[in-house]
DNA sequence: CGACAATACGGAGACTGTCTCCGTTTAGCA
DNA sequence: TGCTAAACGGAGACAGTCTCCGTATTGTCG
């Protein structure tokens, strides 16, 4: 890639990721370029949709993600805890961005979705957390990471709809975890 | 009101339904003005937003709502059964439009929502399944009826999304309940 | 019945956001 | 330094939302 297009790009991911954070996932494309400093057509030629643009500002956050589960996966306390630890964390990491819930969560299990990778580690690295319980004869199995991303996605999705906060969000969390231990 | 108001008021509330049914809630509501006849003008006086429109095409669903609590209050079989039968019967209540599980669920409990009498008519029916099986003492009494709705509401919103059938969507569901029998 | 408010209509058009096309500019290489 | 491939950017087509206001219709009252 030429210098300036990485120079545009590399720019356009970081005013993406402000704006995202201060207007939500639908803010408009074409106000990001100008921020940006840049014309429409550059922004979709480096992005041709909404979510690789999404896809590019979620690059930093993977490690987060991976660091976050090993966390979880180091916590003191029982079972129960620590799956409630993660599925807090879990929650926390996907609703950064206002729409984020929903479009992660709606993105899991897609193979087609541009923001697929994204999808993935979040995936796996509840699948880890998952397989430690898992070890411990903790949580029943006849239930895959897949559907518990997707459960606890959907707290998050609704959290993030009605703007509650993590204290009202507990409660349902402890709900899921319930139902998954054993 | 004037006959002919009225008049075109239902003519677009029959057309917004079909077309709602066919497209989701997003369709385009200048075309849904045009297909009944009227002027984009003339909705937008009957219904300032969108989401009044979509109250007033759910006006004869309430019905639905409250028959099918009555069906599961009286269907046959163990608490979890119940617990189950009806969760399903939810989903598929609030499926029957595309964006519709995403629509409902954001607006539950927000008093200042436009469909919020809706809301309630599924809240209270969902209450109504609940205190029958807190009388047999069979589920946990320190969850309410808005966070089961919020549960289950999570989980069809996801399966909207992801365009998830009614079979996947049960061993979720099972999650749901399990944690929250006793 | 006829006229006159009051009520309702409807469509032109302002506005916003998406996305493309293509003439112009620039980087990087030979 | 000159050339070419790569990249730019903004005008503008298109679609959806929503409003304003001149026009038309309704229903009532003398």
């Amino acid at each position: 890639m030429r210098a300036d297009a990485q120079r545009n790009r590399d720019r356009i991911v970081e005013v993406a990721r402000q704006v995202f954070r201060e207007q939500g996932y639908d803010a408009s494309l074409d106000l990001i370029a100008k921020q940006a400093g840049v014309g429409p057509g550059t922004l979709y030629r480096h992005f041709p949709t909404r979510d690789d643009l999404i896809d590019a500002v979620m690059q930093a956050w993977v490690h987060h993600v991976e660091e976050t589960a090993d966390k979880a996966l180091a916590h003191e306390g029982g079972p129960r805890e620590r799956l409630l630890n993660w599925f807090e964390e879990y929650v926390r990491l996907i609703s950064v961005h206002k729409g984020g819930p929903a479009k992660i969560t709606g993105a899991m299990g897609d193979e087609a979705s541009p923001i697929r990778t994204k999808c993935q580690v979040l995936q796996s690295a509840g699948g880890r957390v998952l397989d430690q319980l898992r070890a411990e004869d903790a949580v029943r199995d006849d239930v895959t990471s897949l559907q518990v991303a997707r459960l606890v996605g959907g707290v998050a999705t609704v959290a993030d709809a009605s703007e509650l906060d993590l204290e009202a969000v507990r409660p349902m969390l402890e709900v899921v975890a319930d139902g998954l231990l054993k």
